[in-house]
DNA sequence: GACGTTATTGTTAGCGTTCACAGATATCGG
DNA sequence: CCGATATCTGTGAACGCTAACAATAACGTC
């Protein structure tokens, strides 16, 4: 008669009524301990934290989103989160959002689709998140964002200003601005940039700005490279420069390249190896710049000349932002926060 | 008299006993149409669905999270997100999570301490996390987790083996012996070492292997140098050595440096640049070999040796034997998997 | 046409909290 | 020593869902 009887299963997690029984008070005035309500008798409180130091209890929070209707998660949804800056966005975002109470659950995304991006939202939409931050500078992502009619605030981070969505974003327009000045304040005659992929609000913005400063300085506007973040695509365009600078001596029909922006660190990186095996000298013969200050990007051949976005305070930015709107969820819906990055001069743009 | 009608106040999102009245059936038989419960009558589905999706209804995470005892939710620890390596990793396995229904919520740690680890880890005991993974290399870390008796299973990444905790890391004895050979193969009559800060499993792996590599053919091992991952303290490092090659002609009571495995490919890129600072050229005088293959590493000056870690393969597996834990809770808690690195040979270690 | 099966649907009872309120106990001035 | 007020504690009812069971409808068989 092997009787399996009761004993020891794989008992569940003691409950506040446990602790109360324990206790000998009522699972009420657990909750009240646990929630710091002022009015429990001081021994009542320590009988009721011995129960559950002893019981080893937690807070079930599944119970407790069920009843207060809030789960104190908050949503990410990013694109490339190997990368640097989106990889520090998540890091500082999450790290906010702890310091408030938040817990932050995170989907990544391969590369951007409008069903992607969807699936992203449902999944935590399913899991309960109570807003979300979305980290994916497509143009038609943001686009996208706005048909979607979400029953929580969503935040956007370098999504662009054209949209009612609420955002926070690194002043990119400037950054372009301020290396491009750079170069040209070296005495280069135009700077040539290497993009990065048109649908990319913060590439198209570099852009802009890199060409408004040329623009401004009234100087020639040569042809923009187009890269696709990745350093081999800056190699590339590396080596179509290179062939440039080769044969700016016969025909030239564009103006010498002396100097480049180029979009991003990885690919600068890319236009540093082909200089290199073309034998052109950097900063010698071409100035080079990039953008994000990568933590590589100071000890590149040359030490690269860039700009340093606060991806930690964008992380921060979007928290606040979204909290802001998670309490007050009537109110207006366009706030924005923007960030100024900073020039970091190094050897890549000074001849020495 | 401002008689605050009822109106269209902030209605609450519909519950599943709202579908159920619009479709005219129990609140219980849509339930079984969102659970696909197989005996529902295809119209009456239809009408549920089509009521779902005129009240744009979404069912309530906690109430079934309550009821099911189950949050589908896993949680990771990770300490140096940035970084190429952990960040994917954790790309990996949020991938890996997502195609088997669950969400992950992350916890990142500024810098490894006992205290951070175990804060991080109740915080998402607090959320209710089915199961962690713990990416914290550290020596220390790991033999903190084995103190704590926690109430969900545990897995580790790069935790090493030492300890009865599942988990999953790739071969880093393997990969120092592969460069280390490699650069042996090449000729040179010895190698040195950057290595990673010590209390890293992962540093004192690759230490391991270079140092055993050595030992088995026999030649001089010299004193490894440490660094803290970082370009900066490679660059350091690679000072020193420099130093090392310009005094080797004089006294040697070290063997000359001509070939050198740094433990990452951040400090390699670090002491590339000292070596380019000090006239050194590389491969031509000294040969280097890095351990990662960040995407950067191919682009280096000169293109870099390294060994690759499938980190998204990493990611999955802890993914798999996580839920393997959840399934099986009672068996053999000492699971593990290895997975192999590669060597990917460039021109930092091959003389032209 | 009665009966056993099976497919389909409804009813009831929790899951572990918090909230609103009621009850009990202490404190205090007159 | 009484009633009033403040402090503390307990009771019952949600929260929105799923599990278990009960009930009904549908279907074929003899």
């Amino acid at each position: 008669m092997s009787q399996s009887a009761p004993s020891t299963g794989p008992r569940r997690a003691p409950t506040m009524a446990d602790v109360a029984q324990r206790a000998g008070v009522s699972h009420q005035t657990v909750s009240r301990v646990l929630s710091n309500h002022p009015n429990v008798r001081d021994t009542t409180r320590a009988d009721v934290l011995r129960a559950i130091e002893e019981l080893g209890y937690r807070r079930n929070s599944s119970a407790r989103a069920l009843v207060t209707r809030r789960t104190l998660t908050l949503g990410v949804v990013a694109c490339n989160p190997t990368l640097f800056g989106p990889a520090s966005m998540l890091f500082g975002l999450e790290e906010a959002a702890r310091d408030e109470g938040f817990m932050v659950s995170a989907v990544t995304l391969r590369r951007y689709s409008a069903k992607a991006l969807s699936e992203a939202i449902d999944h935590l939409s399913d899991w309960g998140v109570e807003g979300i931050v979305v980290i994916v500078p497509h143009r038609a992502a943001v686009a996208a964002l706005a048909d979607l009619r979400l029953p929580f605030p969503v935040v956007t981070v370098e999504g662009g200003h054209s949209l009612p969505i609420p955002g926070v974003s690194v002043d990119q327009d400037l950054g372009a601005r301020l290396v491009t000045g750079h170069l040209l304040g070296a005495g280069h005659r135009t700077v040539w940039h290497v993009a990065g992929p048109s649908d990319w609000l913060e590439a198209e913005a570099r852009v802009r700005g890199w060409r408004s400063t040329l623009e401004d300085a009234g100087v020639e506007v040569p042809p923009p490279l187009v890269g696709d973040w990745t350093p081999l695509s800056g190699y590339r365009a590396g080596q179509e420069l290179a062939g440039r600078v080769a044969a700016s001596g016969a025909r030239r029909r564009s103006p010498d390249v002396t100097a480049v922006f180029v979009a991003n660190d990885q690919m600068a990186l890319g236009v540093l190896r082909a200089f290199r095996e073309a034998g052109l000298s950097v900063p010698g013969q071409v100035a080079i710049a990039g953008f994000d200050d990568i933590p590589e990007a100071e000890f590149f051949a040359p030490p690269l000349t860039t700009v340093r976005q606060d991806f930690a305070a964008v992380g921060q930015a979007s928290i606040r932002l979204l909290l802001s709107r998670l309490e007050a969820s009537g109110m207006p819906n366009d706030e924005r926060v923007v960030i100024e990055p900073r020039l970091i001069v190094r050897s890549s743009s000074t001849p020495a």
